[in-house]
DNA sequence: CCGTCAATTGACAGATTGTCAAGTAATTTA
DNA sequence: TAAATTACTTGACAATCTGTCAATTGACGG
């Protein structure tokens, strides 16, 4: 029919413009990509991005929804809540998250340039995805609690924000790319800082 | 004389401008300050900024610095490095640079913004800041190691890139004001955290 | 053959940084 | 007192980037 095609086209255009973003940030150390590179790397003019994308903003926000969408976030730290014990919770949830962050840094440094420059869909759009992976921490921390294996160190919500803020973007990024850690590297370490953090002996052992 | 009169002239008007930077990075929540706005509140020409910095960005690392010497960081870190234990080495050093955070949180955001923005000056005057930081992690870890006190779960070197990732600004910025956590619960909870992860009992204790 | 629609092209407004040249007002120097 | 110096002002302008608009092209379906 001449709908599908002209839906097959348009979203044909617009995934071609969303990867020629990740392209470019794969491609380049900026976060502060031109409209005009990114329409030349579509292979379009400068002017028909937007009719694709009513502002940069819109376009560097649906590239995050996109990747988000294609890597399956929502299924990958969704598996960790199949975990039995609070401990093993803790882990994978970890192992998730922690491993999704390399995938999303190239464009998730781009959308929080453009948050902390300012920019208020930026930031919501930032905080939204950013309160989704809270929600996982919180499970993970309800486990160990349900378990008796959360640390009286501190109270659940300080544990929770806690472990937010350990697996935040900006430790990732500061342990892998400015100390060096591996991938594995940072894992590791992060799976035995929250233990040492959050996990008590288990009671009668 | 003469000299004497010109030199303390033109300072004068550059600490109006950098005082001018610093009030209104606290009246806006802004990282995009621009140049006008600034000589506005400085009270002179926009084009007269340019015959004290040669650039925004030179500016505003100018103000970083004008406010370190101001609020005496060096002094205040030096300090630490009279505890005479390793663990109160540890504390004084996070009461230090914990306290110094939100001194400078301002004109840090501005900084880290452009620096994110990939401005390169911007961003070697913040490193060379956090390499400074650094040094202060380093010893710690160092007096821990040397009391025998250090835990075995992270060489030094890990040790010395976990604490010196727990004690940075984006961190600061996201346990006080994106998790709501008071100034003394930040510095309070981190000393916690940071005996959890890198002070084990004392030999025959 | 005629629409429709994506895309092109050229032009332009608006914001912002940075530069330049000419002028002004106060202070210093001779 | 007259000339020179200094900090600053004003107006103009280049360059860059985002976003908008109007006119046009070219393909494709009916």
């Amino acid at each position: 029919m001449l709908l599908d095609n002209m839906s097959i086209k348009k979203s044909d255009t617009r995934s071609r413009v969303r990867d020629a973003v990740l392209s470019l940030v794969a491609d380049t150390p900026e976060t502060a990509l031109r409209m005009v590179d990114i329409a030349k790397r579509a292979g379009i003019s400068r002017q028909a991005l937007y009719l694709h994308f009513a502002t940069r903003t819109d376009l560097l926000i649906a590239t995050t929804l996109y990747v988000d969408e294609a890597k399956d976030i929502d299924a990958r730290l969704a598996a960790s809540r199949t975990a039995i014990s609070g401990e093993a919770r803790l882990d994978t949830y970890i192992d998730a998250w922690g491993n999704y962050i390399p995938e999303i840094y190239g464009i998730a440094r781009v959308l929080l340039a453009l948050k902390e420059s300012g920019d208020e869909a930026a930031a919501a759009a930032w905080d939204s995805r950013m309160a989704a992976m809270r929600e996982g921490c919180t499970a993970a921390i309800n486990a160990l609690k349900t378990d008796g294996r959360l640390s009286p160190a501190y109270p659940r919500g300080r544990a929770t924000d806690l472990l937010w803020t350990m697996l935040s973007v900006h430790n990732w990024e500061h342990l892998t790319i400015d100390c060096g850690w591996s991938q594995k590297a940072y894992i590791a370490n992060l799976k035995i800082s929250a233990r040492q953090l959050f996990v008590v002996a288990e009671e009668g052992e």
